[in-house]
DNA sequence: CGCTGTCTTCAGAAATTTGTGAAGTTAAGG
DNA sequence: CCTTAACTTCACAAATTTCTGAAGACAGCG
């Protein structure tokens, strides 16, 4: 049985009777597993890391929104490492958070629904490094060579785009907060 | 000599007097070089493939907009086989566009400065195939689930990012009309 | 303080990606 | 049509990335 991974030495039991989450009705668990991942492959078409994205559309698709590492492993059939090596890449780009859980040494993962797409939009870092290489060009090459004004023009399009993402997340809050709740 | 690479059967000579690009005033090709891998490896850590990347960046820097797969070969010191591939990519997404030289059968690989920021806006495409699996995901969990609320969050957020970024692109036109030339 | 459950790190195996050489394919020019 | 410059494709070697097993570190509990 358990055809998973468990961790150190002894074989963890009493795993088995996972599969009440709270609130659900009735989880498809092949069709979850299905949409998982799907949804992971375009997150790695997008240029994730394939475990990371596994993890954070497993989380995503939960119904607490949370899970710890022995459940991600059992559910995507990963060592702990795997399980450890994606979560610090997700807490590093801040799309998961990590909270101990109370009565344990438990730690549990957890994506906040909004949390997630502010990381994605805030490239703020990534930008001004962008912008910051492509300054160095438009020196290198002259501003007033071709290759520099075209550089320059480029350089351009980031900044009107770090400006106009930003003012875009506000309008974005505003209808979110407009249409789910309000928190 | 040559250092570089040559087609087929014969190492072509005559490359050399390359070089006396037109409008170029005193291009560094060693300042020039470092910013294209500077560059380059940004759009690598954005996920793009390096050598398409190598290319890319190669491209946007050059005075003409615009290089044959020789010219890009010797200066990133490639195979012309790695050149083919990287061109591939980037034509497929709308990154370059190729065009015959009219004298001979050479070929050349340009960038029009506006062209490529679209193209890595106009995530149309990709972003409709996200939705289209987030809306499977709600499906699979139910709407009212509270995995399937956070999804369905997550997919208005999306939609509301793909009508935006049209608007934004259009402000983007309008304020690149104003400042660089009206073309 | 020693046990034990949980997470992390690390070396290496496995899989994937990348770039090359060589053998095509295509079409311009004689 | 034949030649040949220019580009492509393909099989494979090299480099890189990704995951695992095993050993280690850390904390809560007794």
């Amino acid at each position: 049985m358990n055809g998973g991974y468990s961790w150190g030495r002894r074989a963890t039991r009493g795993d088995e009777l996972r599969m009440a989450e709270p609130g659900a009705a009735g989880r498809d668990p092949e069709a979850v597993s299905r949409f998982v991942e799907s949804f992971a492959a375009q997150l790695v078409d997008a240029g994730m890391q394939r475990m990371a994205a596994r993890v954070f559309a497993a989380l995503l698709s939960s119904d607490a929104g949370a899970l710890t590492s022995a459940e991600l492993g059992e559910q995507l059939q990963v060592s702990p490492a795997a399980v450890s090596g994606a979560v610090r890449y997700l807490s590093q780009v801040h799309m998961v958070s990590r909270e101990r859980e109370p009565g344990s040494r438990r730690e549990r993962y957890r994506v906040h629904s909004d949390q997630w797409y502010e990381a994605i939009t805030n490239r703020d870092a990534v930008l001004k490094r962008w912008e910051q290489t492509l300054r160095a060009g438009v020196d290198s090459l002259g501003a007033e060579s071709p290759g520099g004004r075209r550089m320059a023009e480029t350089l351009a399009f980031f900044e009107f785009l770090e400006g106009e993402l930003t003012k875009l997340m506000e309008r974005w809050r505003v209808e979110r907060a407009r249409t789910f709740g309000g928190a």
